[in-house]
DNA sequence: CATTATTGGAGAGTGCTACTCTCCAATGTC
DNA sequence: GACATTGGAGAGTAGCACTCTCCAATAATG
């Protein structure tokens, strides 16, 4: 398959599989000839991948290779391949933590010790963050709402690690990409729960706007 | 207070906030001259909540716009004022949600009767593109898969709508400010909960790297 | 075999977003 | 009265993700 053949499979232009080429997204081609080389399926599934990632979960192309990177390197144990390829995630959003007082981070520890999770410092840096800006936004996360937000991450968290068996081959790409494409689909059924909710609670108007 | 005391207060430069000023993002002070305005505590808190919207749920400025409008438009209905809020997350996130089949449609439609949603036919378009662009990308989301994040969706939405009382008139913002800035949090609780969850699994190493 | 199309590669250019800088006369402060 | 600050507007900037242009070397086609 040659470059065209790539663009038109995946429907990404030609100039666009150049710029990934050229970014290292994309592992070359197999050189024919000096001006020539020849593409497989790995090379369709890695195109349609870059653009799952950029285009579904708002990655930067910085963490799509991040992230491809950690999945490419023969992964230790499934659990260090999780653990490189959440960096390369949090790092990304991760943009100005800065710094966070003494109350927000000992109740994130306080969270992470209750749920016997393992302490990981770049996560629990963003989390403090996040409820930082939270509560500077005038929208303070209470306890008990971030206990509930807790407990629907385990929950889905032993769903993510069992659609998977226990074969380590392609279980990492499976976890990881699995989990970056579906953060948004969470986000969006909670939507869909939430205007239910309210319109129960509420019994006021029939549809939104 | 003056726009460099306002800028002290938030820590936000004196350019973004004219910035601010001109997209309308924030009120014109209370002019106390031709060439000087005063502004308020309310100055201070929208610059803030502004700032939580943009660096930690990650929305566009035009996004953040339009939920500010719809913030601030009398709101009729809690519930119309969630689909408006929503309306303008989603419709910031989908760039390109594109021709779905009918079998992705299908699963959609039969999940939000299952679950009895409101058929919000912008939400319903954007998980549908997510699920076809994971199956894409060759991570598929399974019928089980999808019904626990629905589980999760839902237990989430309850507390969600819990956190606040009865009382309407902050109650729209509480909420809808309140999800946009817990849904990164809620990703990165689901990320400490699949690592403990792959670690009780593989049994293995000890620390990510 | 001659012509036309396509290729890989590299550099420069584009459009968009979110600022950031510069300038100005009018004000405010010491 | 001297100097700093203000609001306002326009222009400039940095980063990102492409997209375009060019090129000589091939490949495909008649």
């Amino acid at each position: 398959m040659r470059i065209s053949a790539l663009a038109d499979r995946t429907g990404v232009p030609v100039a666009t599989i150049k710029y990934y080429l050229r970014e290292g997204l994309l592992p070359p081609g197999e050189p024919t000839s000096r001006t020539q080389a020849t593409y497989g399926d790995e090379h369709v599934d890695r195109v349609r991948l870059v653009r799952a990632m950029t285009e579904s979960a708002g990655l930067s192309l910085a963490a799509v290779r991040d992230v491809l990177s950690a999945l490419d390197d023969p992964p230790r144990s499934r659990h260090d391949l999780l653990g490189a390829a959440q960096h390369a995630l949090v790092a990304d959003e991760a943009r100005s933590d800065g710094e966070v007082d003494d109350a927000v981070r000992r109740r994130v520890d306080a969270l992470v010790a209750a749920r016997g999770w393992y302490d990981d410092a770049a996560l629990a840096g963003r989390l403090a963050a996040l409820l930082r800006d939270a509560e500077r936004a005038g929208v303070p996360v209470g306890d008990e709402h971030l206990a509930v937000l807790a407990d629907a991450a385990e929950l889905v968290a032993r769903a993510d690690l069992a659609t998977v068996p226990d074969a380590p081959a392609d279980a990492a790409r499976q976890v990881v990409v699995g989990t970056l494409l579906t953060d948004p689909v969470l986000v969006v059924l909670r939507r869909f729960a939430q205007q239910q909710a309210s319109a129960r609670r509420a019994g006021g108007g029939q549809g939104a706007v």
